[in-house]
DNA sequence: CGGCGTTCGGTGAGTTTGTCACACAAATGT
DNA sequence: ACATTTGTGTGACAAACTCACCGAACGCCG
């Protein structure tokens, strides 16, 4: 589905962009829109575009051969998919997918004009490197928490995360375990834990938070 | 220490570039000489110029709080460290560090020129963003084996990534550890079950490889 | 409403991996 | 020769993962 596009006021950092910059992405630039639940791209189906998130999120996960998968980072709006541009279309072997979490709107922009503002636009050169910054720095912190943390600490933390400000999470104990790159027994017998504990209370596909003061303490026991 | 640039031969990967590119290569880049065990970024260190390897290679290792380290790739010469550039200088609390593996010998683009190179050269583009490729299936590489492969199979690809035609490496448990993100003690006994098997031998601070088929079958039950 | 297949969660048993504490051996320095 | 540093071996225990299986909750449909 095609509309005219709508980037100016979505995207701060580029908000000094130039007029010509602004043209091209005014001629070149299309928005789509994708259902919840749409794959983005994934092994065997390359993105071929660069996509800037107008609206919703992108949950970027890494597949196993085992079957087991683990959530790399989230794409949110107002940010762009740049590892999907530069690094799928040199390396077609690889095993990660995008998943649309929400509905989602992004601007489409094609590999040549990709291209070309790179090469004309300072700021988007800029905004460009710092989304990767951002996406590298996540995975180092990906990396970080597998190899390092404690599954206690790192199921705490990921309660608090997805929480946010409700103190309900609607997701089952298997979606919690591919969020952590583990199995779902380990999460289901962490939370057994923590409910013994009066820091939640489960239910099927419910979790509730009782003690969120509690879970922070074990979450910072960094 | 400086010499000139000799940069032109190193990079296949910059072949095709036009004249007023190798004029500000030529002009702009400075070659740098580094001793084995540098130290070329790290926290609180951030690099402030994108390097291009001619010599050596250089490894990038991730620290944790506790003490544990793990690596996350190498750069061999013929290779930019982009990661550095674009990631180090928009995020300071990072806790990744650069170290010369070998001694080392690098070209130094400063920030404003590789802008500027960003800008004016399509084959430069294309070069950096196919290194950024190279990094990222790296990274994400790292995660799949941390998260879902066993450790026996882990030691014995390392082992064969690092010995190479050669039979006899030179690297102690802990080194081995830090390569796969591991504590030392199981290492050791992996290697010990290793010897037990008659697939090597063990003494301070060297591995014998002795019956590297062997090794390579349990690697390949991937 | 009741039946039925599917998804979700709980649990025991066994294995692998990580942690802690320490002992000893090999290299190094003075 | 002796002390110090560095590398390795090991036992005991804790944490995490795997495998196999169970029953409960839910959705759907006749």
């Amino acid at each position: 589905m095609l509309t005219q596009p709508t980037w100016r006021a979505h995207f701060p950092g580029l908000g000094g962009i130039s007029d010509d910059v602004s043209r091209l992405l005014d001629r070149k630039a299309r928005t789509v829109k994708l259902d919840k639940g749409s794959i983005i791209f994934g092994p065997g189906n390359p993105a071929e575009n660069l996509l800037l998130l107008v609206k919703g999120t992108v949950r970027v996960q890494q597949l196993s051969e085992a079957g087991r998968e683990i959530v790399l980072y989230r794409v949110h709006a107002g940010e762009s998919c740049v590892l999907t541009t530069a690094c799928l279309l040199a390396f077609e072997d690889y095993s990660a997918e995008g998943i649309a979490e929400t509905d989602v709107e992004a601007i489409l922009i094609p590999r040549d004009d990709f291209d070309e503002l790179m090469s004309i636009s300072k700021e988007f050169r800029a905004f460009v490197f710092e989304a990767y910054s951002k996406r590298i720095t996540d995975l180092f912190l990906v990396i970080e928490e597998i190899a390092f943390k404690r599954m206690d600490i790192r199921v705490a933390q990921k309660l608090l995360e997805l929480s946010g400000e409700d103190s309900t999470l609607h997701l089952t104990h298997q979606q919690l375990a591919v969020e952590l790159g583990t199995a779902r027994e380990v999460i289901s017998r962490q939370l057994k834990e923590f409910e013994r504990r009066n820091w939640l209370t489960l239910s099927r596909g419910v979790i509730e938070l009782r003690n969120p003061v509690a879970i922070k303490r074990l979450a910072d026991t960094a």
